[in-house]
DNA sequence: ATGCTTTATGCACTTAGTTGAATATGCTTT
DNA sequence: AAAGCATATTCAACTAAGTGCATAAAGCAT
């Protein structure tokens, strides 16, 4: 379980509110890591009764109070602990390639569709992601320590994109070619 | 929700037991969906209530019996139906690059190393599907209708390895450089 | 006869994630 | 002034996923 230590990245970085993380969750980390404001909240109450964050309630005029959150020494701790230990490689699940593999059963066409649409929206997250890379990294040797790392999994959301994009044209043209027996 | 589309897909292709699914999911169907016994086989009774599926008990000897589960015509329907819908890009949650971003925390060694590692496991993956590619596809012209959409998911499996094995050489390659401030 | 492995299935429990709503503040639009 | 919108948090109920443990039948080895 991990949503706790996307939890403790985030704050880590700067301290937060349930909603910043939320929002955050669109970008950046939210890149990897997803979650609903629901989950985000259970899990912050529970990280605190651990201990591994703790909160200060700032009034905010013009705006609802908001409790900001911050990694704790205990906290920092744990995090440091997970980044030694070994990761297991993430599980696929996958139902787009599901969809592909019972392609046979179905009219071409209809697999042909469904990989245009999932050409279409890699392609888009690809552009997004290299406005990024053009807007905030045009130099690496600007940037300093942390977004370095940043950088690096930016990289990796492009080379992601570009290697479906890829698979996508080539299975199009291979499609092409068959014919339902 | 798919697991439960994931055990129609694997059914429709042939009758078997949830036992047999099981040890499928360690290949082909299971290189893009991945559940343990236990849930395949809570998930196989609920579909027998829905009726998107049948089942008979085979006797054997030498053996405890089985109960052989088949797709109903209404799983068929069921299959068709989904195979039609848009996809929603499947949700990425990566831990691994959890770490990545946060590894300005730590010593530059402790993310080498586990860059080191993805890479060992993505080259080892990678390997094992170049290895079924040359054995079970050397001529696609070959292979009958269902089996190509397999090579498809296939390529997609070699595409996704390699370009991880990219992306860490790089990722590699730049953090050589980096000195934390 | 006992203990180990493979085949085969299941229950109980826990954690993770989804859905829908309620509450409150202040700003902007009509 | 009323309605809608963005911010900010929380509750309650639900479904899905995952872990651990238990059972049982047959074959094989000691």
């Amino acid at each position: 379980m991990s949503l706790a230590h996307a939890l403790l990245v985030s704050l880590v970085t700067e301290p937060k509110s349930g909603y910043d993380i939320a929002k955050q969750f669109d970008g950046s980390v939210g890149f990897f890591w997803q979650a609903t404001h629901q989950q985000i909240y259970r899990e912050l109450t529970k990280l605190e009764q651990q201990n591994w964050i703790s909160s200060e309630v700032i009034a905010q005029d013009s705006r609802p109070d908001k409790k900001v959150f911050s990694v704790t020494a205990v906290g920092l701790t744990e995090l440091t602990t997970w980044l030694k230990h070994a990761t297991d490689p993430a599980t696929v699940k996958d139902e787009f390639l599901l969809k592909v593999y019972a392609g046979h059963l179905v009219d071409k066409t209809i697999i042909t569709t469904q990989i245009q649409q999932q050409r279409q929206i890699h392609a888009q997250q690809l552009q997004t992601y290299q406005v990024i890379e053009q807007h905030f990294f045009p130099n690496l040797d600007d940037c300093n320590y942390a977004s370095r790392f940043a950088y690096l999994t930016l990289r990796r959301g492009i080379a992601f994109e570009q290697s479906w994009v890829s698979w996508c044209d080539e299975a199009l043209a291979l499609l092409a070619d068959w014919t339902k027996p």
